[in-house]
DNA sequence: TTCTAATTGGAACATTATTCTATACTGATA
DNA sequence: TATCAGTATAGAATAATGTTCCAATTAGAA
């Protein structure tokens, strides 16, 4: 059991009701962000104004949190991705933030979590093989003063990876 | 050791050398795939073209392999990040894909891998709370007739999440 | 140097986003 | 049922952006 996290809120304003046209373009944008809003229109039975002012408030609320270009890891040299567990020694929320504050820094952490179980975090660590991932143990990891165990899971294949929550 | 997993190249030509100018516009797109190619290029001292030229390659030769409206789950009533681990009884093909065809298909699991260790796969899987993570796991996954071990690790919170891969 | 191929700038053009206004709808009230 | 207020919508006008074209420039090889 840890204090350790940072859950505070980002979205710009309050909640939002969301009905079933909204949920159509957020599906549609999550697939593909570029689609024209004619395209979404035509596919919805809407002209282009109102599909307009709904991603727009979908956005001022937070809803959609960005447009991202997603990159393909292995055509860049990053073909490794690694599941890293971490267990610390102090879990107060000073030592906590130290340790946030240095993983978020590194720019080879794709996503650090904090979780149940006999880990604190997970990291997942997306580089080039597996030198450089020894390499990232050794030099970034290995000089951080607050990890008690520590535990690598290797990525063999990846069989989906989505960013689609609406369903 | 098992050899599921689907590794299939989904690329449409052939590797491609990237150079910083490349690599600076990836940077960008990742962060924010709806900037305006004219920002882009006079962030880089560039004129439209070549920035209009380079996307256009990188996103044929499936660097950039989608752009993404990336959706806040905790607004779309998806609050709840499990990470659920799975061990199967038959290792062979048929029935790796017939589990890998079935997992894939359930729009709650956003990730599927197939990793190193005691357990086959990983899965994460975003749903509204704890009551659909056990609807989920008794009316789903339970439904699997492959499945000898399974273990939910629950993630309390997000410390960091992004796509960026180049660095 | 000279040549070739690739890259670039800037203008022209095509498409799309965004705004505006009038109309249609919805749900509540009397 | 009639009327009203608030919201959502379509369609046209405008602004912004994407896309193409071509001449000029650059970089590298012979």
């Amino acid at each position: 059991m840890n204090n350790l996290g940072n859950n505070k809120k980002d979205s710009t304003t309050d909640n939002i009701a969301l009905d079933e046209k909204d949920i159509a373009i957020l599906q549609l944008l999550e697939e593909d962000a570029k689609m024209t809003i004619r395209d979404l229109a035509a596919k919805l039975n809407l002209s282009a104004t109102p599909v307009y002012e709904r991603i727009r408030k979908m956005e001022q609320a937070g809803v959609i949190r960005q447009y991202a270009a997603i990159v393909d890891p292995s055509k860049i040299d990053k073909a490794l991705t690694v599941l890293c567990y971490i267990s610390l020694k102090e879990h107060g929320k000073k030592a906590g933030s130290k340790f946030i504050k240095e993983i978020t820094s590194f720019p080879e952490v794709m996503e650090c979590l904090n979780i149940s179980g006999q880990f604190d975090f997970m990291l997942k660590v997306q580089v080039k093989d597996m030198l450089a991932y020894h390499e990232f143990n050794v030099n970034k990891l290995g000089e951080l003063d607050n990890i008690r165990h520590m535990e690598s899971v290797f990525v063999m294949s990846v069989i989906k990876a989505t960013h689609r929550v609406v369903y």
